[in-house]
DNA sequence: TTCAAATATTAGGCTAGTATAACTCTTGGT
DNA sequence: ACCAAGAGTTATACTAGCCTAATATTTGAA
């Protein structure tokens, strides 16, 4: 680890690869090469050539027709990456205006380009957040990441009381959505209802002005990360 | 002009050409292939082969073995990447504690990798400013910039008044000088001595306590632009 | 006015990253 | 236990950009 030149200048799409094995392994998808052509929109080949480099440089670990796992150096370089994201987002959403839909394809590019010098700055500016707009955590300059112990809203027990933690940042309409709900990373709510066979979840969020009740659909509410605040009341 | 697709999605070395050739040609330089590949730090070959294909998207006029010109596809793009660079700098510099002599290294990389609406944001947040923290002119939105006269040091004849203006961007270590002797853009001083024989010249800036005389180089006083405020006084 | 030095271009090669077409490995259903 | 469907890989090719070496053009100085 000592001979490591530390910052190795990875390129745009070798930082893309990373990033988007690092997410699979993190919700424990395996990384598959048709599964990383589909996230990162290229041909299967692309992505064996990729591995083929990657794996050169030791950022990851190959099994051919297996997949592929991230070594510690991979896993470090991709934890860079996440951080600059989600700095940028915390940092575009709180001083420059842009709303949760919008934010992640501006990080998308800027985190290829930013320095971590004005990762830090932008940090230090936000008073070091943990969390970014979309309520995902920020590994720490360290590359240290608090994963919270959370669960899709479809798992969480009917009369639980639970925080929405955390959602995707990839699509502007779901976000829009959810948040025309009236769920926002840090909203609570009660599960009152939940229909077998995939059906929508009832929660009921209160409101200044009493609370409303909410139906999500089945689909939707799998992408809901939720932290369970109190359990089921035994009534 | 119709059928122009307007943000074509210039690759980061295209826009560096251009951003080159444009500076070349605002300084009445010609963009000859050797300046280019010197200003770009490649090889000529290299240059000649980017030009055949700048030239084949209609960006720049080349006439082979003499230099190029822009078109004003061409101009108009390098103004974009000027506006984003020097928006950044300023941005940079009010908001996130850059200091200008490192800030352009920051720019350089973020002005390919910025939406123009979030160079529009950090313009309106710092209330559209018009001059970069070197004293450079940003372009407007719509593309126009105004050059403002001025004329190196070295030019400004004894005994007027004059404001520093501008200063390239580029060497953080000349710039550090420049500042130690107390000049920023924006800063008067009256040019005391000329010596001859491209000898050094001697201003005097007026300060809180008293104003103190300072010796600058011509070689130095060449990349230092000025306004003349106020003419040779006929004493 | 001519020719050597300086400058530009072409020729040919390299890497990164992308693609398609063809071949190989793995796996699940009978 | 097999074998076809699906997934992965190899073969091949393309573009952008960069390089060095060789060739061509321009120009300035004798």
């Amino acid at each position: 680890m000592s001979a490591m030149p530390e910052s190795a200048g990875l390129s745009r799409s070798t930082e893309d690869y990373l990033k988007v094995i690092y997410e699979l392994e993190a919700k424990g998808v395996p990384a598959h090469t048709s599964t990383l052509a589909a996230e990162l929109s290229v041909a299967p080949p692309s992505v064996s050539g990729m591995i083929k480099r990657l794996s050169g440089s030791g950022l990851l670990e190959h099994t051919p027709y297996h997949g592929v796992e991230l070594t510690s150096a991979g896993r470090h370089a991709a934890l860079g990456v996440l951080r600059r994201h989600r700095v940028l987002e915390a940092y575009l959403t709180s001083k420059l205006g842009y709303s949760w839909d919008t934010v992640h394809e501006e990080a998308e590019r800027l985190e290829h380009a930013v320095s971590d010098v004005l990762i830090e700055r932008m940090a230090l500016a936000l008073n070091n957040p943990r969390f970014d707009p979309h309520g995902a955590p920020i590994p720490t300059e360290a590359g240290d990441m608090e994963e919270p112990e959370s669960m899709p809203l479809t798992e969480v027990p009917v009369g639980s009381v639970a925080l929405f933690s955390m959602v995707g940042d990839r699509e502007p309409e779901r976000l829009r959505f959810i948040e025309s709900l009236g769920l926002r990373p840090g909203v609570s709510f009660t599960v009152v209802a939940k229909q077998p066979f995939r059906g929508p979840i009832t929660i009921r969020i209160p409101g200044t002005a009493g609370s409303s009740d909410e139906v999500i659909g089945h689909e939707l509410a799998e992408g809901l990360s939720c932290t369970v605040v109190e359990e089921l009341d035994h009534a």
